[in-house]
RNA sequence: GGGUCGUUAGCUCAGCUGGUAGAGCAGCGGACUUUUAAUCCGUUGGUCGCAAGUUCAAAUCUUGCACGACCCA
């Protein structure tokens, strides 16, 4: 059986219709021809001699290329309008300008047809900037419709599914890709610009490591061994720092085997950068840095809109844990925050998961996560993490049980994290076997022991900070994108 | 995992207390040389998400399943 029969099944009328159109077109000749040359792009026409005077005297001659989006068809002289990668154009094709013969092919011509057109350009009675056509040329016969004309694509299940038919018929969805790319660049600038040094490392980890998160498995046949989809660059990255590159960053996707929401995609983008001779107050400065720089060039300032309320970037407030529990709960007392038991009910009765961990700082931040983190709107640090759940940060010197550990909350979700590292070989040690304890005892996200790891602390680490940004959940911000579906080209999806 | 809503032509959507499945766009045929969601006349196109049940009769009522959106965990 051919593809074409098989193919033949879901196909309606107006696909079979098509068919019939490219086979005449390839009896006729070359049916993908793929020797034109344009001239312009519809964006650089637009800007060169939108409302000029006296253009059509001119006789400037262009050749454009494109997808056909609108077709007006008025018997003798027809409109036709297309779209490149830039924007859009008008074309005017008519008998006295391409011939009786080619007005009647271009009548033929379907929307969603990739389309050639060579002409001057004039502007219309409505104002509108217009290529008066002197040839054209069918380029690409599309076989399937597009989505009707007016209203465009807007189930979301087929946006994602079909993004091509999306960024065809939403300018929105392309803005929002064009800026992300946009915010990447940025990022990447700023770094650069502050001498950091960009770097890829291994996405397939033997050990998976540097987070606490459910990992992908994979196999290695050569090898015949189990291999992860990272959960986070972390671990390489420190092992460059002391391998002597004191300033480095990667930008590029870790993955996560854990639940799907607007928040959660199983392969999400993160910055991860390290410093030498830092600490977790200069990542911070990094962070705001960063974030307020590629802010200024995505939304040309500080004070943005998300989702209807306003952000205000130009401040990045500095709260400990147990001072944020207090500025966005006052109900509650000091008393209470540093009493155990207290503080067990009241996670349960918010809805928190059992408490396990049994530390006075574990039991207030998650108390923290029940009560606070989704209160904290405009960007906040959150500083003074306990040591359970930060097994990779360096103990503070005057705080016992708190490692130098922030979160950068904003929009009621959490945007990056960081800390300075643990860079003492046999405290890395514990925490790693503290760890393993942990997964023996049922929790799956614990951290294995990563032993090249810790011969590579044993070398030494400089004193360092580290931090990662999650780049979706920025990109969301700065595009106003309330799911991270949004800001993903191919999101992941159930198979249909 | 729980709740709410949704799934009808290629696309966007109507379809009431159950009674022969509709519109606009797209397509096809016709008119039209400055239109722009072109317009006007005619017309093709459907496993009503899937499965079971109730009923003389189900797109419509019931149950289950699938997929999606939103909210919660």
């Amino acid at each position: 059986m051919s593809e074409h029969t098989s193919l033949s099944q879901d196909e309606n009328q107006i696909v079979a219709e098509r068919r019939q159109k490219l086979k005449a077109i390839r009896e006729k000749g070359i049916a993908f021809p793929n020797d034109f040359k344009r001239s312009h792009f519809a964006r650089e026409l637009h800007a060169k001699y939108d409302g000029k005077e006296g253009l059509e005297a001119e006789q400037i001659e262009v050749a454009v290329a494109g997808r056909m989006m609108l077709k007006r068809v008025m018997g003798k002289a027809s409109f036709a309008t297309l779209q490149d990668g830039s924007g859009r154009i008008q074309a005017y094709i008519a008998n006295d300008g391409v011939g009786s013969d080619s007005h009647d092919e271009f009548k033929r011509w379907d929307m969603g047809d990739i389309v050639a057109i060579s002409g001057t350009l004039f502007i219309t009675r409505t104002g509108e900037l217009t290529i008066k056509a002197s040839s054209i040329r069918l380029l690409v016969k599309s076989l399937r419709p597009l989505p009707e004309k007016f209203h465009g694509l807007t189930d979301q299940e087929q946006k994602y599914r079909q993004r091509y038919l999306d960024l065809i018929m939403n300018e929105y969805s392309r803005d929002v890709f064009a800026k992300r790319s946009q915010i990447v660049q940025g990022v990447r600038s700023y770094m650069v610009g502050e001498q950091y040094l960009e770097v890829e490392t291994p996405m397939m980890h033997p050990i998976p490591g540097g987070a606490t998160a459910k990992p992908f498995v994979t196999h290695h046949n050569a090898l015949d061994m189990p291999l992860y989809l990272r959960i986070a660059p972390e671990l390489y990255l420190k092992r460059l720092v002391v391998g002597g590159l004191e300033r480095v960053f990667e930008i590029n996707r870790s993955f996560r085997n854990e639940g799907m929401s607007t928040r959660h995609n199983p392969e999400f983008t993160m910055m991860e950068f390290y410093e030498a001779y830092a600490d977790y107050h200069r990542m911070m400065e990094m962070t705001e840095g960063i974030i307020q720089s590629v802010a200024r060039q995505a939304t040309g300032g500080l004070h943005i809109q998300y989702q209807g309320k306003p952000v205000d970037l130009s401040r990045f407030e500095r709260l400990t844990v147990v001072e944020a529990i207090k500025k966005y709960n006052p109900e509650y007392s000091d008393e209470q925050l540093h009493d155990r038991a207290w503080l067990k009910a009241e996670i349960v009765r918010l809805g928190g998961k059992p408490v396990v961990i049994d530390g006075i700082g574990g039991l207030q931040f998650s108390l923290f996560e029940e009560c606070t983190e989704t209160k904290l709107w405009n960007p906040t640090f959150i500083v003074d993490y306990p040591i359970e759940v930060s097994p990779l940060a360096r103990a503070s010197d005057s705080k016992p049980g708190i490692t130098e550990r922030f979160e950068l909350f904003m929009v009621g979700r959490e945007l990056a994290n960081g800390y300075s590292e643990l860079n003492d070989p046999e405290d890395q040690a514990a925490r790693f076997m503290q760890q393993v304890q942990q997964k023996e005892a049922g929790d799956d996200e614990a951290m294995h022991y990563d032993a090249d790891y810790v011969r590579a602390l044993e070398f030494g680490l400089p004193p360092t900070g580290g931090c990662g940004i999650g780049i979706d959940r920025l990109v969301m911000l700065l595009t106003d994108s309330a799911s991270i579906r949004d800001v993903v080209l191919f999101p992941q999806m159930r198979p249909e």
